[in-house]
Order: C-alpha cells, then structure tokens, then sequence
DNA sequence: TTACAGGTTGGCCGG
DNA sequence: ACCGGCCAACCTGTA
C-alpha cells in the first residue's frame, strides 16, 4: 500500500537525522511536510521578536531545503486539533509522523492528535530524536525516578550503552516515487509569515548574529569541530561568561528548534575524541549534551517541574514579590554594571554566556533580589534564542539552589564574579556604553567614583545610571539566613528530623502527618527502593 | 542507622 | 597564574 504522509514538524526542524521523516517517506506516493503556526504558543509565553525571527529563518532553510527534493513547506495557521482533522480529509492522508516532544503542552496536544488519527483512519509513527536516549527508558532504568545528580544520570546512561546513530538524510532518491502537489497558490496559502503578520516590528529586532536554520547549524557545527584542539580541551568551566565574542558555540539555539540533531553532534564529538586525549563529563562539550539529557529526564519525571509549588524536588522559598525590582531587573537597570550588561545582551542578541546566567540568575534569586525564579524563567523564555522548557526550568532550580544544587552559601558576587575573566570592563563598555568613560577601577562599582569623576565620565549615577537597587554585601547575608531557614522547613516537613539538633539525639523517628504529601510519596519510595 | 564522599563553574585572603 | 585554606555547612547517593 503506498501512504499519503504527514510529516509535522514542530522542533526537529531539519532533514538530518529525523528518522520520522524517514518514515514518512516508507512506500510513500504524497508527502505533505507542515509546521502548524499553533496560536497556543504566543497566548501562553511570550516570544521576543528574535526567536520569531529564529524561527521563521529555519522554516524558510527547511522550505529551501524541501524544494531541493522537489517538495515543499506547508506552514498552517490554526490549533492543531482543528487542522488536522481537515487536513487529513482535504488531502485523503493515511500516515503522519512526528518528532516525540516531552514538553508538558506537547503532550497533551500530541495524545489529541493522536486520538484525531486514529478516528481518521491515519497511522501514527512517533520517534524519538530530540534527546540523546528515550528520557521515558532513562526514568525506567532508574527505578522509574528521574536522576537528581549528574552522577547518577552518569550510572544509569553507561547501562544503556552509547545513543543511537544518526539516520541518513533523505535524497532525491527516497523521494523519486513520491511527490508533493503544490498549488501556484502555495506561497499565499502556505507560505512562511513575515515578522509584520506576527505582529512584530522588524525594525526592533537585534543583530542578526544566529541565523536560524538547518544549513546555518551544519556550517556552525563545521567550523568549531574544525577546531580539534579547542574540542577536546574545552572545559565549561573554563569558558569566558563575558568575553566579547561567544567564548563557547552558541550552537544552543540551532539544539533547541532540532536545526541539529543531538546524535549528530554527540557522533561528530565522538569521532574528533577518538584517539586523543580530551576532556571528559561533566565538562566536556559531551558533557554538556549530558546536562541538556539530564534537565530533559528531570522534566519528563518530574511533575510540575516548571514551578515551585506541587514540585517535589523544589525547596519551597518564601520569596518576595516586588514588581520593581523585576522590571529594573529584566531591564538592565540594578546599577550593578555586570548584571545589567548581561541582560542587555539577552534583550538584544537574544543569547548569553552560560555563567551569565548564572550572575544574574543568583541575583535574582537567592543573591540578591529574593524573587522568584519562576520570574526569571518567564523573562528567559521570552528573550533567548535557545530558551528550552525543560532546560530553562532545571537551570533555574540550580542557581537559585531550590533542586539539584544545595550549597546556598556560595553566592556570585555581581562586582567580583565578572572581573576574574574581564578584568578591565571591556564587556561592560561595549553592552553599556555610557559607562565607557569611567576608569578601569571603577567600571564594576561606578558609584564608588568621585562626583568629579563622574561628571568627567559623563555620567552621573543616581541620574544617567542607576545606584545599586540592593547593597550585595548586606543582602546577599541576610538571603543566606532565608535560604536556611526555607531548608529547615524543608526537613521538618519530608524526614523524621524534629528539630536539627534535637532528633540528632534519639527524637522520634516518626514522620510528621505531614504538610507535604507530595514531597513524602516522592521521597518514601526513593529510600525505599534503593 | 549512621557516616561519609562528592557535588561542572563562590569569594576572599595569603602564599 | 595558580594553589590551599577558610567561611559555614546544604544536599544525594552509597556503603
């Protein structure tokens, strides 16, 4: 029997490595290849203009791409349990295939989907090429909880063995029995939208300095793998948050949309390892594959993983609401020149060093600020190019030391932290630039020059630059003295502990009836089971 | 049950 | 440029 397929793209935006695609293509004689423009998406997180543009670039790479096979992009608008049922009767289709994507949304609009299908009389194919293994096999192998330290992740992955290789990319070849009807009203009907028709201004876009598409990715992932020495010496740690160039790949956003494939760029490291001496898990650029597995298994396994409440590997903080803060926050507008340099790079390149997020993230959370972190992920979500659901809520459970990393004592300093690496500001000036002026000893604490100086800097603080919003060396002690005390809670309500030192001496061992029955089914089995 | 090791990326001071 | 120790002391996983 020869199919009429679907193949609906959504992340996963390229012909590399998609073994879907290849599925679709199996005893094919029409492919219909769609990205649905799902309106969900704007109405439930924003989405600054530079990932729009992201995006809108890969589908147009993917269309060119398509064309090349002698097919093409068909770019629906509408929900997706409404498109579907019309499409699969407008074109009589038999089969679609899919990327699996274990997003919280992408679940629940998948499972209708699939519902959808079968009432059609469509086959469904799901496969997964988003995550190095199946995250579901990693949860299984692992007692059916998702690992909560690298380690662990480590353990567990050497028991599955290495991940799959990549699938061949389809040719003219696979595609010489199946065609692609495309009406002369393609483009109108199914064209790709301007940034005008999404209701954004393309006169506020940032530098175009990451292209989005498949084509762009590959010669992305080319040139740094060219470069062998730095491949098998990098280590993260070591890696520049503010340098003025990208000190690391920024390949996260082409990893994000699947412009690359994961297994592409795991093999391609592997192949440039073999046979020489390089740098290993957690650090290595392996490693960081690593991490992105790790977050991805935490927001498949654990529920509510985006929030605080109802998390039950969150330590619940009671953190402080203050809309100001926040907006002088995300703005760039705190008066610590490190911090607001970084978040203007965010809001206008739309990416930003690794351990700049860290500054800023610790800043806002346990540091500094003492807001929530759910805030910081919604203003992640919106201005980074590779903001990633799973990747941007594990990230933020980390910093602000609410899951996965517990020691709350070390906080970043917004003065010191930036200097080890940039130690005459150069950053700072070049993403701030009325702070040019000021001495090198001052560039990290303006506030601290004489008036004179200021005035000879041009730039007066209090008036043309913010004073400090908080003064690090007090608050980020005081914080220290909250995030304890939200850690004491935590033990008083999930172990037998009564008071610290009280049960140490032969307290009751009996749990307390407790405030937190999910906190107590997510830990009874863990200790169980192990 | 209890102890202990280890945790991708802290700051600061002194050598 | 890099080390060690101190600060004060969290968690998870394992034995």
């Amino acid at each position: 029997m020869k199919h009429t397929s679907i193949h609906w793209f959504r992340k996963g935006l390229r012909l590399h490595d998609n073994p879907a695609l290849l599925a679709a293509l199996k005893d094919c004689a029409e492919l219909r290849p769609i990205f649905i423009l799902d309106p969900w998406f704007p109405k439930n997180m924003q989405v600054s203009i530079n990932r729009w543009r992201f995006l809108m670039e890969s589908l147009r790479d993917l269309d060119e791409s398509l064309k090349k096979l002698n097919s093409r992009l068909f770019v629906v608008r509408g929900h997706p349990a409404e498109v579907f049922p019309a499409l699969f009767k407008k074109w009589k289709v038999t089969r679609l295939t899919f990327e699996i994507d274990t997003e919280p949304y992408a679940r629940q609009r998948d499972a209708k989907v699939v519902k959808l299908a079968a009432e059609h009389n469509v086959q469904v194919i799901q496969k997964v090429a988003h995550t190095l293994y199946d995250t579901e096999r990693i949860i299984v192998e692992n007692n059916g909880k998702a690992p909560l330290t690298y380690a662990r992740l480590q353990t567990v992955l050497a028991s599955l063995g290495p991940p799959k290789q990549p699938v061949p990319v389809p040719t003219l070849e696979n595609l010489k029995d199946c065609g692609t009807p495309c009406k002369d009203n393609h483009d109108a009907k199914y064209g790709i939208p301007t940034l005008e028709e999404l209701g954004q201004d393309p006169e506020k876009a940032g530098p175009p300095l990451y292209p989005g598409g498949e084509s762009e990715a590959l010669v992305r992932l080319d040139l740094h793998m060219k470069r062998t020495t730095w491949v098998c010496n990098f280590k993260k740690p070591d890696t520049e948050p503010n340098s003025l160039s990208p000190s690391t790949t920024v390949l996260s956003p082409y990893v994000k949309f699947g412009c690359l494939s994961v297994r592409t760029f795991w093999w391609k490291l592997a192949e440039i390892y073999q046979g020489r001496k390089h740098s290993a898990p957690p650090v290595s650029l392996h490693g960081q594959l690593l991490w992105r597995e790790f977050f991805y298994t935490a927001g498949v396994g654990i529920p509510n993983f985006n929030k605080m409440e109802g998390n039950p590997v969150c330590v619940q903080v009671d953190w402080d609401d203050n809309q100001e803060y926040l907006n002088a926050w995300r703005e760039g507008r705190t008066g610590y020149p490190f911090i607001d340099a970084i978040m203007t790079q965010l809001r206008t390149e739309g990416w930003i060093h690794h351990l700049a997020r860290h500054a800023v993230a610790c800043f806002l959370t346990r540091g500094d600020l003492w807001l929530s972190w759910e805030e910081g992920q919604k203003v992640f979500e919106e201005l980074l190019l590779d903001a990633d659901w799973s990747l941007n809520a594990g990230n933020w459970q980390w910093l602000s030391a609410s899951a996965f990393f517990h020691q709350f004592f070390r906080v970043y300093s917004p003065v010191a932290f930036g200097k080890k690496t940039d130690k005459s500001g150069e950053y700072i000036k070049k993403y701030l630039p009325f702070l040019r002026k000021f001495p090198t000893e001052y560039i990290y604490e303006p506030w601290k020059a004489p008036r004179s100086m200021q005035e000879q800097a041009g730039c007066i603080i209090g008036k043309d630059y913010p004073k400090p919003i908080v003064v690090h060396e007090v608050v980020s002690k005081r914080n220290i003295e909250r995030m304890k005390a939200a850690y004491a809670r935590r033990s008083h309500s999930t172990a037998a502990q009564g008071d610290d030192k009280a049960s140490k001496k032969g307290g009751k061992r009996k749990p307390p009836a407790g405030p937190s029955v999910i906190k107590l089914l997510a830990k009874k089995p863990a200790a169980k089971k192990n």
